[in-house]
DNA sequence: TAGTGGTCTAGACCACACC
DNA sequence: GTGTGGTCTAGACCACTAG
């Protein structure tokens, strides 16, 4: 652990249990970097780590401050929390997954283009269903180059594909973009997800890129609009 | 325009025009920051605003590596770039906005939860269609503390609370807490959207605060769903 | 082992807000 | 003016990767 996370660690206990009056500042870096015994640069940057949360903010000039609404809710970054897939996210709950659709395609123009590979590339195309606790939680549509990720078979896609990819293969995910939206659902959502021919989804458009920077993985989850919410943080500089 | 600022669009502008090799990792930071006659730390800070971007990406002991899907799409942060609301967001576009309720009422629980404030504050409550473009965009619906935002009219609904806020009042926004979601479209969608009965609707919902970090603004925004997206990169540290 | 990015330091000066 | 956060420096050492 560095030094600026567990500083970070004990501010946000310190704001979290109320060791600072709401509304004043807290203590300004000098006096913060003099009581933890470190540089200025290091408690800034702790304090960095916890305004980018959504629990500080800083006056120049002034002083920095707690952000009261903050504290009542805790807000939690599904967004950035993700990377790992959802094996990961939901670590202690049961997760089961059920294989609708595996086959190699060739890609569309369009799936091409996400991947950064020609349409001659063969893809993978994995449509599994997730199910949380016994719940079904998202349907997933996947695309991957068969060359970058090979080897998914039934057990890869009955357990996960990102502990597939980073512990068999020995690859290393480095981010994501996403475009998340709402959708109508249809039948195919009707059916495996159990949720009303009028009821929406949420979709997140996924693109995966490994520590080369390539991308390795365009898919589209859908989910059910009252099992999941996305939430974001955001802190003018 | 501070020297990482300065650095980062250089070096922003070099990888989108392929001055660098996409499969190369770019030169070492204490080269580029020899190059850029700053420090290492400056250099590196330059950096790490196009890793956040999502341009680049960072393997220690190894380099910094350009990642393939960002160059070609041109991404933009809706979720990051949106806290000075929409009149400042859709600058160039023409935007009207039609009031469709407007009053002051006692908050029930959750709204003044949100608000930090007890249920015997007043609040108002607006809703408003805003229009771009001539067509029907977003509908909001706005709760705010009145002795907080004093002096909403009809004029300030017509044009941007959000130029109210900061021009008149002089206060100053600091950051917005969101959750996004799918609804269903209810007959007040319907009717102001011009959406039809099983359109979903993509829902933004919102605390913003302002700089004293006292939260001025609870809102829903609904959005036609076949006119907004959400984007985010997330790169894995 | 050599080279890369990650962290941390001690100090400097600047920009801004309040008195 | 005084005190705050914002930026920048020059250098050090550590952690990781590749050959």
């Amino acid at each position: 652990m560095n030094k600026y996370e567990i500083i970070a660690n004990e501010m946000r206990n310190r704001i979290k249990n109320n060791v600072y009056p709401i509304d004043q500042p807290i203590p300004d870096e000098v006096s913060l970097a003099k009581e933890f015994n470190s540089s200025r640069m290091t408690m800034k940057r702790a304090l960095d780590n916890l305004v980018a949360e959504g629990l500080l903010f800083r006056k120049r000039g002034h002083g920095t401050f707690i952000i009261q609404s903050a504290i009542q809710d805790d807000h939690v970054h599904v967004v950035s929390n993700e990377i790992l897939g959802l094996t990961n996210l939901l670590k202690d709950k049961k997760i089961q997954s059920k294989v609708i659709q595996f086959e190699v395609q060739f890609p569309t123009e369009e799936v091409a283009a996400h991947l950064s590979i020609d349409q001659k590339t063969p893809v993978y195309y994995v449509v599994r269903l997730r199910i949380v606790e016994g719940e079904p939680y998202v349907l997933e549509k996947t695309y991957m180059p068969t060359h970058l990720i090979p080897g998914i078979n039934d057990d890869v896609l009955h357990d996960s594909i990102y502990n597939h990819i980073t512990n068999v293969l020995q690859l290393k995910i480095a981010g994501t973009h996403r475009k998340i939206r709402a959708c109508k659902s249809d039948h195919i959502d009707q059916q495996h997800l159990g949720c009303k021919q009028d009821d929406p989804i949420l979709e997140v458009e996924h693109v995966g890129f490994l520590d080369t920077g390539i991308p390795f993985e365009y898919s589209f989850s859908r989910h059910r609009h009252d099992k999941f919410v996305v939430t974001s943080v955001n802190i003018r500089r």
